[in-house]
DNA sequence: GGTTTACAGTACCAAAATGGTCCGATATAG
DNA sequence: CTATATCGGACCATTTTGGTACTGTAAACC
């Protein structure tokens, strides 16, 4: 069906949540839960894996709770959607080299490489902070979109890179 | 997982057979299952499943089978996901609007439109012909992707655009 | 016209993934 | 010491997937 998991859905709003606000406290679960509205276990399952992926910071204990562990700025969509889903791997095969026994004579490794290179670039460009600005409220969305794709090219190894904001050229 | 279903992976392998070979009379499941080296059962299905999507024309009957149903450059990598994994929608909310319950409340709905829509524009700037042309073997595949993103705009609907070519600029 | 070839549709089933809940252990604040 | 929260699992119902099988129908060819 190519579509993300709730989990990882549920995490992105968690984070956009964790994001818009400005208190430098730990914010619990329960809180995240309410301001969401979805069911308390699952909120924390959800925030349990950002954190054990380092997405998150925990603190235990009283008034313990969540934070971002980095920069909003830092943090992409392919980030957070590799910390809930796995490495983004469109196929088999994209996930390492062996994973497929079709391997040596498929007519389309390689060309696959492309796709999810293309795909987790674009995925790369966008960050949470830009999720968190969210002015797009009464905007047709692509119209900010001219001129990423020159951007979709160099990275390959899931290493951070310069970030597309969203908002550019609308300010 | 973020995973394509086997299916759609076994479909697109087919149809770069497909759009490899210049005869022009129909393949049958049978022949292709043997150079795909994939069991009929499962490349019958897929082909019937092309089929009914419009993406692969069948002939019944004695020396029957199926053909690409318009040429490989019309055939972005979006349109074979989307015939047999249905629409691209990473998210509930993306397939339409209503779908989710959360809809009217939620602080990230637009932002996933415009991701959604980056990931459908990458997958319609690459075609069949692309991958069937297949050169990737020597060469790292992103060096050939410069210049992409300019394109990765303008779309949103799902219909055809000019599409990229993979090859651009090295011949 | 009968036989063979090959697709069409659909039902079926086992295995895996997902969505969601719950509980005992542990760490921290006060 | 007690209340608060996360941590790490286990657990289970439901859905999705992957793959097989079977019946029907269309076309070709003798």
């Amino acid at each position: 069906m190519f579509r993300l998991s709730k989990i990882t859905d549920y995490g992105i709003v968690l984070l956009v949540n964790l994001a818009r606000t400005t208190i430098e406290s730990p914010r619990n679960a329960r809180e995240l839960a309410e301001e969401v509205d979805l069911p308390l276990p699952v909120v924390s399952k959800t925030l349990k894996a950002l954190a054990r992926q380092g997405l998150l910071t925990s603190q235990r204990g009283a008034r313990g709770g969540f934070l971002l562990s980095r920069d909003a700025e830092n943090i992409s969509v392919a980030n957070m959607i590799e910390a809930l889903e796995g490495p983004v791997a469109l196929t088999e095969c994209n996930l390492s080299v062996g994973a497929c026994a079709h391997e040596i004579r498929c007519q389309v490794r390689d060309p696959w490489q492309v796709i999810n290179s293309v795909v987790h670039d674009a995925l790369s460009q966008i960050t949470l902070s830009d999720l968190a600005r969210s002015r797009f409220d009464n905007v047709r969305p692509l119209d900010r979109l001219s001129g990423i794709g020159g951007r979709i090219s160099r990275e390959v190894g899931g290493s951070d890179q310069t970030p597309y904001s969203i908002d550019e050229g609308i300010e």
